[in-house]
DNA sequence: ACACCTTTCGCAACAGTGTTTCGGTACGGC
DNA sequence: GCCGTACCGAAACACTGTTGCGAAAGGTGT
């Protein structure tokens, strides 16, 4: 009974699709309410009815962000040496996050002020770790390196979280990136091999 | 000729004091130009007259963020071990960032989208880290690390970058921040010392 | 077939934002 | 004393996220 709704889930896919390029190309001053029911021919009241709010827009981004990269981190097979594992987890993250620049920032800059990561957000994303602390574990067991399993998990996505944010940020030109990131990753894990 | 200004220097910091006062305590969106006049007692137009808009008050945070990250730099001595040096660099940057987190997150998120660093905003940061790389040249030319100056300080910068970032964002619950650091840069530093 | 009722929709209004414009004001020079 | 100029404060403009409300649409009971 009641009238049906004509704001589908259809439509939902394409406003997260409008936001993103928004996002992506005119900046997160360009992502307004009004621009993006202009963008997909809908109206402001269905962003309401589908998303609640804005902030439940950038939400859904956050979470496919972090979708996006558990996704990488599965595509990253087992291979046979733990530390090897290690390094094809830290470039898969790479990748990830220079394949959509627009979703990392909404994943750790909180480039619009309307969200602002929740407790249940944060569990998320840290769900989307487990890959890395798992290999982590197995190189620990393997005695490929020594240490505690989550201080090793975040000395690690430290270090690539860092080095991705510096590299979407800009690097000088002349400096190569590829470089930078071999050297940071073979660097870390050998020095976590020898132990302390 | 003329009327003289009222707007002075002295708002003006009082201005900047306020308005990281309100970043620090009640986020991006309360950082308002209305409420901020209100916060010093003087109107939206001397804002204008100072800063020029909301991007200029939000730039001379990012400029004081760095120029403190220069002055944590400066205050680490010269140690005899190059290697301590670098250690000691990194555990400044780390105190930098979590003195002023709200200057951390104008430096590199962009927490206010009017403000985002311009070519000029980025080269002053970029100067900053000179410290970090004569430091990296000095333990080059003692032998103590191996590789090419910059790309080593940028996988260092991008280690306490990480770090820094992930701590701010808040950590889980029994996770020693003290001990991810201290293992992250010693395997750092010590990985880097074998070369590659 | 017709009225009803529930549900949803689009529009307009509200409070707030950054910024600009404008009438008035206070001072230095003649 | 007067003028001119530079500046100030208040109000207006275009925009933002959000919400309240009258209208519309389609199933349901009679």
């Amino acid at each position: 009974m009641g009238r049906p709704r004509e704001h589908d889930d259809d439509t939902r896919d394409q406003l997260l699709v409008a936001a993103g390029r928004l996002l992506a190309t005119d900046g997160p001053a360009a992502l307004s309410i009004r621009r993006l029911a202009d963008e997909v021919g809908t109206s402001t009241r269905a962003i309401y009815s589908l998303f609640g709010s804005k902030e439940g827009v950038v939400r859904e981004m956050f979470v496919a962000g972090f979708e996006g990269l558990g996704r990488a981190f599965e595509d990253v097979g087992r291979p046979e040496d733990p530390v090897e594992e290690l390094r094809a987890l830290g470039l898969a993250y790479r990748r990830s996050a220079l394949d959509r620049p627009h979703l990392y920032a909404v994943m750790f800059d909180c480039p619009v002020p309307e969200f602002t990561p929740s407790d249940t957000d944060d569990a998320f994303a840290l769900a989307r770790l487990e890959r890395l602390r798992s290999a982590v574990a197995r190189a620990v067991d393997a005695g490929a390196v020594a240490g505690n399993d989550m201080e090793i998990t975040f000395a690690l996505w430290g270090l690539v979280h860092g080095l991705a944010s510096l590299e979407l940020s800009g690097v000088p030109d002349g400096l190569d990136a590829d470089a930078v990131w071999a050297q940071a990753l073979d660097a870390m894990l050998a020095g976590l091999a020898t132990g302390r």
